[in-house]
DNA sequence: AGCACGCCGACT
DNA sequence: GTCGGCGTGCTC
């Protein structure tokens, strides 16, 4: 070999006398539907000689294949969907005393062979062929390019997000044999849901049903997840699960394992570890496995013959990716559907917005269960309001009103009794007492805290703030913190001495409690499931959780709210609920109700007349404030787009690790929203994309961050 | 993004 | 004359 970059397969380095040949036909006009020729003039694949790539190089504006030539060797390998290696780059094409300089090897995917080429120059080969597995199939490649596009992003990114990495060992084990399509399973719990039991029959016989299901509180809901994919597996299709993490997969797993047995189906999840997870995905790949559950990542998966994809609790915020171009699973699952013609299913205790339009639109049907068995699953809610607070002074001493107490004490008589506290570092350190609104540093906006009892300061900026009031109200009286779950438990356990008090949290999640009395504090989405389901549920500083300046503050509330009480028995079994938030706020008179779509719809109606998403769609554009400008005076956006802001980003607080996302130290970004209504969307994502080229290729300076849905809208 | 090419000014 | 500044453009 002559060179230790070289690998088997490999053409030999061509000779010096080939450097004229090399200049002359890399500086010809462009032919279209050129035969291939190599500037090493090796032997060439007979077939189909030319390779068209996705060259997987991260930044690469142009979001374009490229075609390379077909050694001889590699013609039986180097077949579509397979992982290549090819040299990519400025000076790929220059030699010096033999050896070639520049243009490295980097990893891409085959996307198809081809007879000729559209490109000018002379092609240069494919190094070699990484393995044979074809990792890439047209379903995954039609899916990664529609997300691609809708987001704004780029080919290669989104295929980062959807082939893990290679694993040699996993690849070389054999997957194993396919087990037949079980039978059709019972309706189940399906039963108590208006059309729950036609949903299965349909999806049993090969139909492609879509649906919006808010699913009773209860601990039921893997079991009917699992009916679903029994069902689809029944007519010979695959079926994927998404949850949103780790704890929950592992519950859609075993009522899988219960119903159906080991074999049938596949765990996507970061916990498993590089090489398990390779091997899972590829024995679903492989076809051997047919049915799917797994964590975000695993929307991807390529099941075969799809039937069905579901996700569940699509509001919990981990379905929303971390990575470029930061596609969302419903979203992703909703291409799925349209692209694969299968069914569709997102389900949820409570109920999101993009839920309830989905339903509003026609897309899909709402499966929901009529308002008795309603009252038969969920436990009796009780509210304590700001009157009550104010009339009971026991409480204020405490903390803690009357009636919460009076439910504690009851619940423990018969179990364990869970404490919701919101998450500290979550909500606005100081508020208004009078009005809530949060306290504000005058100068900056940024959140005032209290670090001692003498004066105020700005978590941002560091200015004290003298003689604050409310800017909202006038108010001069500010609550304190709320209180952490850690001081909630203290206090708690001095107050029922007898009773074992359990914390469960960010850093310290437990799975499930035993069905004895205790007290168990938690932060939303840290809940433990209780045995035999919670006597009682107290949800604290609901005005914490309401008052956050974003647009999905209700929603998100009343879902974590949802998600605790759904825990807790029903209300005929004495399951009790005491939430001390208003009782006149939307979102506290649907836990209520009991009525998650109810004020889905509602909130939906509002935000299309205010013109907010999901009805109308929304795209971020964030970057230093002058390229910021720039970017949006050079794009050509679709004639109907509105352009909110630029307005000033807030500066990531001074203590807090810098995250992927924070502007560079000592820049200040702004953030402009861009807006389109309904229909204008995917023109919006185009023009973006394309600005975003167009600046690349001009070597433009400082960086435009691009991301359409953004979660966090004011 | 790299990386080479190219068209300008100071140097043995 | 040539070495090298980094502005510009391409990568199959």
């Amino acid at each position: 070999m002559s060179s230790d970059d070289e690998r088997p397969g490999e053409p030999a380095e061509s000779g010096p006398e080939q450097l004229a040949l090399i200049r002359e036909t890399v500086r010809r006009a462009k032919v279209p539907k050129a035969k291939p020729r190599t500037w090493r003039g090796a032997a060439l694949a007979t077939e189909l000689p030319v390779a068209r790539v996705l060259v997987n190089k991260g930044v690469l504006h142009l979001d374009q294949f490229f075609d390379y030539a077909v050694p001889a060797e590699l013609d039986a390998q180097a077949q579509p969907g397979v992982r290549v290696r090819v040299r990519f780059g400025a000076g790929a094409h220059r030699v010096r005393d033999g050896r070639r300089e520049g243009g490295g090897l980097i990893d891409g995917f085959l996307i198809e062979r081809r007879a000729d080429t559209d490109y000018g120059g002379a092609l240069a080969a494919l190094a070699y062929v990484v393995s044979p597995e074809p990792v890439l199939g047209p379903e995954m490649l039609a899916l990664t390019r529609a997300v691609a596009d809708r987001y704004a992003g780029s080919l290669a990114d989104v295929l980062q997000l959807a082939v893990p990495p290679r694993n040699g060992r996993a690849e070389s084990k054999p997957s194993p044999e396919p087990l037949p399509p079980p039978a059709a399973p019972e309706p189940g719990g399906w039963l108590r849901y208006g059309r729950g039991a036609a949903f299965l029959e349909a999806l049993a016989g090969g139909g492609a049903p879509r649906a919006v299901w808010t699913a009773l509180p209860g601990p039921t809901w893997p079991d009917e997840l699992a009916r679903a994919v029994a069902a689809t597996l029944a007519s010979g299709r695959g079926a994927l699960v998404v949850v949103p993490d780790g704890r929950r997969a592992a519950r859609v797993d075993a009522a899988l394992t219960a119903l159906l047995g080991a074999g049938h189906h596949a765990v996507l999840t970061a916990e498993s570890g590089p090489e398990k997870r390779y091997r899972q995905w590829l024995a679903v790949r492989r076809g051997s496995v047919r049915a799917v559950v797994g964590t975000r990542a695993a929307m991807f998966a390529p099941v075969r013959d799809l039937g069905l994809v579901a996700v569940w609790d699509d509001g919990d915020s981990s379905h929303s990716d971390e990575n470029a171009p930061f596609p969302h699973v419903r979203e992703v699952l909703e291409l799925r559907a349209t692209h694969e013609s299968c069914a569709f299913l997102v389900g949820s205790t409570s109920c999101t917005v993009e839920a309830a339009q989905l339903v509003e639109s026609g897309w899909a049907l709402p499966l929901a269960a009529d308002r008795d068995e309603v009252r038969r699953a969920a436990p009796r809610v009780r509210t304590v309001g700001d009157h009550d607070l104010a009339r009971d002074e026991a409480a204020r001493a405490a903390r803690l009103p009357s009636l919460a107490w009076q439910a504690v004490r009851e619940g423990l008589k018969t179990g364990p009794v869970l404490v919701q506290v919101p998450r500290r570092g979550y909500v606005p350190a100081l508020a208004c007492e009078h009005c809530r609104a949060p306290a504000r540093c005058r100068e900056c906006s940024g959140p005032l805290e209290a670090p001692d009892q003498r004066g105020l300061t700005c978590r941002w900026c560091g200015h004290g703030a003298v003689d604050w009031h409310c800017a909202a109200c006038g108010g001069r009286r500010l609550r304190a913190q709320v209180v952490g779950a850690r001081r909630t438990a203290e206090e708690l356990g001095r107050a029922f001495p007898a009773v074992p008090v359990r914390t469960s949290g960010r850093d310290h999640v437990l799975d499930t409690v035993p069905a004895r009395p205790a007290l168990v504090v938690s932060t939303p989405g840290a809940e433990p499931v209780a045995d035999e389901g919670y006597a009682a549920a107290l949800l604290l500083d609901g005005w914490a959780m309401l008052g956050r300046p974003d647009l999905r503050a209700a929603e998100d509330a009343l879902r974590r709210w949802l998600d605790a009480a759904s825990l807790v028995r029903p209300q005929g079994d004495g399951g009790t609920v005491v939430i001390v938030a208003e009782p006149t706020l939307r979102p506290v008179q649907a836990l209520v109700r009991w009525d998650p779509a109810g004020h889905a719809r509602r909130e939906l109606a509002e935000r299309a007349e205010l013109g907010f998403p999901p009805v109308s769609r929304m795209a971020a554009v964030t970057g230093r404030a002058d390229v910021v400008g720039a970017f949006l005076a050079t794009a050509e956006l679709p004639g109907d787009v509105e352009i909110l802001g630029p307005v000033p980003l807030a500066v990531p607080p001074a203590g807090r690790p810098r995250r992927p996302g924070d502007p560079p130290v000592g820049e200040v970004w702004e953030r402009a929203l861009l807006r389109v209504p309904p229909g204008s969307g995917a023109a919006l994502a185009a023009a973006l994309k394309s600005a975003q080229a167009a600046r690349l290729a001009r070597g433009g300076t400082g960086q435009v961050r691009i991301r359409v849905d953004p979660l966090d809208i004011g």
